[in-house]
DNA sequence: AATGAATGAGGTTTCATTCAT
DNA sequence: CATGAATGAAACCTCATTCAT
């Protein structure tokens, strides 16, 4: 049913997820939808948080506390867009939502991405990182791999593991301070 | 009236922005929008086209063909986010459109993002930019630029101008090859 | 499961007392409600069958047929309201159901009314009562009586008793022939 | 449209007065219903009011302030059932609304007969009315009221005027003291 | 006896669009 | 040019009812 959902919002967009539309792809009728899930939100925020469930796992598992920052940083990236190539069209019908869910009040700013900012400021305070703008590369990598994500949902051929790659040569290029 | 639209499309989504929210705003009746325009779709047109017919004119007159292929690259950057610094709530109401239209078949790899990538091939060509793959360095600019731009639109206090400095530091440690 | 329906019925009015609400209300699944009673109207029927028995125990227990006919009519207010005062959310919820169910073709006068007018016509015709319309008065005995009930249900410090005492002194008052 | 949602309400009852129903008696399509009442509750709202606005001035224009109390609640019975009298649909229409309608909290008193006990205590105030519980007899009015008008819309032969006189004769005999 | 999944009809509401004035 | 009434499709949701387990 959930599958139905990304599906429907992978091929058909936001607007084109209709109950009727889900209910129609997981051959039952309209009314199962609803006796499964109250509301549509109910349902739309079933296939966010099992995404995230499945996410979360995913990338916590990667993660080395000690490493490294650069380290860390190419884990963060590889995991993520690993995760992209297994769960392609999942991600990219959460993307559909998010894009459509509306703040009530002031935006916060995008958790993922300070979470990313934060580890750069640490590798920037050793030494190990070199100056930029920590809030612009940290925006920049999760753009980037966002794009991967919207790219392998509708484009079966790119490999985001291959984009992760060059990813990291890139970050690594503007970032890795040359050793003495 | 296009600029009601875009103040709809950015203060209430793309969903919010039905032809009476439209026509409310601009103080008129709904007939009238649909005078002017035969139909939904051709004012969301118009108000993709009119940035487009903006944004077009103020990025070429910044481009210089014969410039080096990394001065193009940062003009480029520049220009696109200096545009987006002067209407950012025109470009944040584009991307609101742009993620609700829907490809009706086979998606159509980002037009923009291929305009760069052929770009930095050139520069590759002749040696004075490094080697690494040029598409994905394409899409995370493109991506980074987006970013930029939503982000300016909701918080009045990111800059993109400084973002723009902060990219091109990072595109040219990615991709200028240093000086023998 | 009836005292359930009528719950919800009292609180939640006729709209509100889906088969889901008394369900819930009985701790049990949907399925038992339609399992014991083939259709909702038969609940219904069932919530407003066990309520006349009761009543129809009660007050033909009151009933003297030879008793002079203000005693009589003393005797049916005074009995009618007793009964209120014992299950008022159940003679509330009979009404609710009252209210919406609808009569498919001509509308029936009122029994219990013309019952009450056969016998004050007696009355009348023995010259034990005084003349006026019978209809009228049953009309606005009956009324009362279900004003004082609908009052009782959601207002407990309401007495249907104490307005029996009270219908009973204006009904004798405009009933009773003056001894000569 | 109000005169059709009437219609709809008497002949069908307030579950049966939907949208489309009362869309069809009125020969419009279904969004002319919610064109002009924006939702369900400002149609049924308008029903209710636009009644409350004619009786209104039908019964202030009955009332002399200065008359005896006796005279004074002759004149709201007659000037009551009189208006019953000429629009008995639309009375019955909004008794079907008012028995949907479910108060969220704390049940208010009827406020038609709370003004109708305060006349009652001042009559007996002054020694022209004998002693009664007032709100007794308040309610047993209006009841009686509201009883007849519910026989007028669905009985074209029930005369609510007819009906007035005799609650008149009853209505004296109960209150009016023998003058010595 | 009991459960809960499934169904399909029907309810209110929103909306893009058409059209007479 | 502008208005606002009218339409019909489609959305979400509730509900009585049926049925396999």
């Amino acid at each position: 049913m959930v599958e139905c959902a990304i599906d429907a919002l992978v091929e058909r967009g936001f607007a084109g997820a209709s109950i009727s539309e889900i209910a129609r792809r997981a051959g039952v009728s309209k009314g199962v939808v609803t006796y499964h899930f109250p509301s549509k939100n109910d349902l739309l925020g079933e296939v966010v948080t099992s995404l995230y469930r499945e996410a979360g796992q995913r990338i916590s598992e990667a993660a080395g506390e000690d490493d490294p920052v650069m380290e860390q940083l190419m884990s963060y990236i590889r995991s993520n867009l690993a995760f992209v190539a297994e769960r392609p069209r999942h991600v990219r019908a959460v993307m559909e939502v998010a894009a459509n869910v509306h703040p009530d009040g002031q935006v916060n700013e995008d958790p993922l991405a300070a979470h990313l900012q934060a580890m750069i400021e640490r590798g920037q305070a050793t030494g190990e990182l070199m100056e930029v703008d920590a809030s612009v590369v940290a925006i920049t990598i999760r753009a980037s791999i966002d794009a991967a994500a919207a790219r392998a949902a509708s484009n079966a051929s790119a490999d985001p593991r291959t984009h992760a790659e060059h990813l990291c040569t890139i970050v690594s290029r503007a970032l890795l301070a040359p050793k003495a």
